[in-house]
RNA sequence: GGUGGGGUACCGAAGCGGUCAAACGGGACAGACUGUAAAUCUGUUGGCUCAUGCCUUCGGAGGUUCGAAUCCUCCCCCCACCA
């Protein structure tokens, strides 16, 4: 039994693979791709499950490639989608495929002497097919009547507003022709995915066979859910994103530290590369004494790790030391300045302290922790704003210079964990 | 093209001449309880000012009226049935 089937299986990573696939592995070094959309710049957390898989691929030595869909960005797959895409240009597409890029170097070993990973970009060859060959060594092998039976397909189809251009119902062909492509180039036999992607893998498999006359194989992998039916990676703030100047590590850090208790070990199975013996440790923490979160630090720990570096982490440990710590008067203004730039921080002129002081309601819109002076107003009478973790209920309160530490910083706080930093220029 | 039904705040959905900044539900935010969790309960949920004050909002543009989300006219867009 393949090492790399059996890592996924255990870690509830493996949802389908097709026939053969197992024994294939087995027998002995494979290269196997994912493709990631350049939709964005930079790649958020919803895409770290085929990340992993990539992993744990090339530490069952195998050879993992990352293809950049260049090319395919501009088409725009139809899966799960009820509209028509916009566009990227060219442009935004080059520059998408070259931030992500980079971020898959942050996980895969590209300097493994016996399987380094590779990235490679759809546009390399799709930006220059001819369209006539294509039509013909190509588009003959696809049967328009078993596309039009695809749900991605159908549904759009049957809607009468969204409909379907010519150029979406032809990304399955593209996406089965970079799978035959990267098996002449790379003899890569195996395209993985997200369970959405199982019609775009088999289409490319029964390409590689049909063309090349070669076996390929697919492996996907289930959607991460999300105990409270939202859509993982999302918050209040956004998409969690791996791009330091996208989402803070700070952010990113906090994302994993509020997992919830019925997700973390999911989580911990997806993500994390501890041995399987402390991720059930973990697992059981998390069943007997869940208020000690231990799961949730360990996790966030290791992801703000990888993605941000041990620097990252430290600032983002720091920050929420100083948020969650407690009291806040009692911290050196220094230790609060380390935090500055890891957390979401906001400066003010020395002057307008002066006098009356600067308006509490004015300061929480200025944050932006507040939408209007109307909602700073609510807020405060709702007993949900804290400066330096003190309860503040006056709508008419005002911040003065003593309130800083040292007269340089300022916590504010709305509700538990929205936290903003002050400081006096 | 014809007939009928609709377009209301973040979403769904009431309202059908004044008492409507607009019921109710969901979501979101805050409080209590906790563990920066979940569930539950409570409050808030257009802006400004906070006072039974003002301003902007009920598809768009006009009109009737002391007064309209509510009535009339034209326009735009949805949905159903018919052709």
């Amino acid at each position: 039994m393949s090492a790399f089937i059996e890592e996924l299986r255990w870690r509830g990573m493996l949802y389908a693979a097709t026939e053969g696939a197992a024994e294939h592995l087995s027998g002995g070094r494979r290269t196997a791709y994912i493709g990631f959309d350049p939709t964005a710049r930079s790649l958020h957390v919803g895409s770290l499950l085929p990340i992993m898989a990539l992993v744990h691929f090339q530490r069952a030595g195998h050879v993992p490639v990352g293809l950049v869909g260049g090319g395919t960005g501009l088409i725009g797959d139809p899966s799960g989608k009820t509209t028509e895409r916009q566009l990227l240009t060219k442009d935004e597409a080059g520059e998408n495929a070259w931030g992500i890029r980079q971020q898959l170097e942050h996980f895969l070993d590209f300097n493994a002497p016996a399987n380094p990973a590779l990235v490679r970009n759809n546009l390399d060859w799709l930006g220059e097919l001819p369209l006539v060959d294509f039509l013909r060594d190509i588009g003959k092998h696809f049967s328009v009547n078993q596309m039009l039976a695809r749900e991605s397909v159908k549904r759009r189809l049957e809607s009468d507003e969204a409909g379907i251009s010519f150029t979406e119902f032809s990304y399955a062909l593209l996406q089965a022709y970079d799978f035959l492509e990267l098996y002449r180039r790379e003899g890569c036999t195996i395209q993985m995915g997200g369970s959405d992607q199982w019609g775009n893998i088999t289409a490319g498999t029964d390409l590689v066979r049909r063309v090349a006359g070669g076996r390929a194989y697919g492996v996907v992998f289930p959607l991460v859910t999300n105990a409270s039916g939202t859509k993982f990676g999302k918050t209040e703030a956004g998409n969690v994103w791996l791009d330091a100047a996208m989402t803070s590590p700070y952010r990113f850090y906090q994302f994993w530290i509020n997992a919830d208790d019925r997700d973390v070990t999911t989580y911990l199975r997806f993500f994390s590369l501890r041995p399987r013996s402390e991720i059930e440790q973990l697992e059981e923490a998390v069943r007997l004494e869940p208020q000690s979160r231990t799961a949730q630090r360990a996790l966030a720990e290791e992801m703000t790790r990888r993605v941000h570096g041990e620097t990252g982490l430290q600032g983002a440990v720091r920050a929420t030391e100083v948020f969650f710590g407690g009291e806040i008067l009692g911290l050196a203004a220094d230790q609060v300045a380390d935090v500055f730039a890891d957390a979401p921080s906001t400066t003010v002129d020395t002057g307008r302290l002066a006098g009356e002081g600067l308006l509490l309601l004015d300061l929480l819109v200025e944050t932006g922790l507040a939408s209007s002076r109307g909602d700073a107003r609510r807020a405060l009478d709702g007993g949900g704003i804290y400066l330096n973790n003190r309860r503040v209920g006056d709508p008419s309160a005002s911040v003065r210079a003593d309130d800083f530490v040292e007269g340089r910083f300022l916590v504010l706080r709305k509700g538990k964990k929205s936290y903003h930093l002050v400081a006096v220029t």
